[in-house]
DNA sequence: GCACTAATGCTCGCTTTGAGTATAAGAGGT
DNA sequence: ACCTCTTATACTCAAAGCGAGCATTAGTGC
């Protein structure tokens, strides 16, 4: 009880996971790093005229990115990185990331370079259309690690990475994106583990473990994906990412390009008039290429209605249903 | 971008909210406060030896209370105190919430006395027989409260207490247990508002609105209790709480005391046998009052196997099945 | 043997949901 | 005008999931 003398402060860095929709993409809105050695997500440290965490990640990310935040939920708070952990114990940097999303319209003042495909960071994460054949090295170097490490932890390990990554006859667990990367990373398959390591790391932007970004917000941004994955599926986000009006089509495809997984399209459309979570406009709009589509809004009285207003989604079966 | 004159150190307090079944009951391991005012939940500061945040909780909570922790998840963060945003702005403190589930075997070292049941703390949470009759004053107050706030907030802020109190036809959602809290706590029904506002507030353990806590800490449990209640449908957190092996009742009441409803007891078992979450160990005991039952114990290969092991509960109709 | 309590096994019907067929309504070309 | 292509939208069907309840079994305490 006599630790009181011991070091207990500490910086407090606010981080922005900021998310919106663009060409039918999710992207991720990406800074340059300090150093400039890689794309960083946008923060900076918590001040005394921060009323509040959230205000504090607001004011950042608007400073620095010129995008005005909507929705704001709190993702995580990490410790130290694991490659500062053994050095001076002096100063201690604590992280608290949050989770935003804008709709695409909103960005007028903002740089469109920054905002960036967040697949080109887990190319392993769109099974839109399958297991992308990108991800075949990796599943290869991973049950080698898995095969000699094996001793040493699990005496299944392999089995391990089989279920994490949904290969055999596990089924693919789109949610499971933070344990995915958090896998690669400890299988040094991703140039951060060894950057933290301390080891020089040739920029490989085009391999198969995706482009890194500057400390850990790579894993952050995971860790932001499995939470909009699981979100969605019983909180509607979905819709603040969506403009004001839209077709059940455009709102298929950001679930679907959200989830990195594709849906059976009628299915969806029950799915989202059962659970009454739009309202049509009554306009249509003839630039799908097709028949005209009605066009919808969200209806904003779910929001208190319902209680698990969501869009329940399962991936199809892969050979089903072209 | 030139605020970094401005104060960006703070100090972290890691704090513990530890559960474990007692008698059927779950319950929180509570401490006195510093200034001896209430009960607190198990804190302290982050130190230099804490090699991580977690492990700052794990010391701290053992020294504490003398509980080693099994289970550890974080929580969330949490800011400044409402009371405490508009003194001195130059020492801030953010504290980091984790939730601890431990066995209620595993505590020799500890005190009996700072185990409490947590619905003393909620008494309007526990739903297991139909809605306590406690709640009805409570429920009376907000209507009130509604009422008056009506005009300024939401037109329709009493719909939102009846669908977050599941009043009308709208079903209790026993996740809500956070979003209820907060209510009361707007609504001016718990002492801690009160005295977030600097006003005296009088000692009444025995009222409605429960048993208050120190700081926001009462906050932090029922953030602890929403987690939990969400989390034992997906994963198999359920199986920290239980002792090696235990009957299927057992293990139902667990779950009912743990979510504040009560179940319809063959479709548990269906449930549980379904997913094969646990297995036999060939014992039976006769101390049910009953026939005997099957012992049985957890699956410890499920964490791997399944993609969501949890025990999905949907509580029964008040009506129903007795 | 009887009352009580709980464990366990099984049924029934409703709802959900994965998957597919069928039809409608536009654009663009011939 | 007709054909093709594309997408929207409506409807069907069967399997699985699930809420609810009945029936039977196997102990304890009297």
């Amino acid at each position: 009880m006599s630790g009181y003398d011991d070091i207990s402060r500490a910086t407090v860095e606010l981080t922005a996971v900021i998310i919106a929709m663009r060409d039918g993409e999710p992207c991720v809105l990406a800074v340059d790093a300090p150093d400039r050695s890689a794309l960083a997500l946008p923060s900076g440290p918590l001040q005394s005229g921060h009323r509040t965490l959230q205000a504090g990640v607001r004011s950042w990310a608007e400073k620095q990115t010129g995008q005005r935040l909507g929705y704001v939920e709190q993702l995580y708070t990490f410790g130290d990185r694991p490659g500062q952990a053994s050095s001076a114990a002096h100063h201690r940097t604590i992280s608290i990331a949050y989770l935003a999303l804008v709709r695409s319209g909103d960005d007028a003042a903002s740089d469109t370079r920054s905002w960036r495909r967040w697949y080109t960071f887990f190319p392993w994460e769109d099974h839109r259309s399958g297991r992308p054949p990108a991800s075949d090295p990796l599943l290869r170097r991973l049950d080698q690690w898995a095969h000699k490490s094996g001793g040493l932890n699990d005496p299944d390990c392999r089995e391990r990475v089989g279920l994490t990554f949904g290969v055999g006859d596990t089924p693919w667990d789109e949610e499971r994106a933070l344990e995915r990367y958090e896998m690669l990373y400890e299988a040094d398959l991703v140039p951060e583990a060894a950057f933290d390591r301390g080891d020089a790391v040739q920029a490989t932007h085009s391999n198969p473990a995706g482009v890194p970004m500057f400390s850990d917000h790579r894993r952050i941004l995971a860790t932001a994906i499995s939470r909009i994955r699981a979100k969605i599926k019983y909180r509607p986000v979905l819709f603040e990412l969506m403009p004001p009006s839209f077709t059940l089509l455009q709102l298929q495809k950001t679930a679907e390009a959200l989830s990195g997984i594709s849906l059976h399209k009628q299915n969806f459309r029950r799915l989202i008039a059962q659970q009454a979570l739009v309202e049509e406009t009554g306009e249509l709009t003839a630039d799908t290429g097709g028949r005209p589509a009605k066009l919808v809004r969200f209806r904003k009285e779910v929001t208190l209605e319902r209680p698990a207003p969501g869009v329940r989604l399962k991936a199809t079966r892969p050979g089903a249903c072209p």
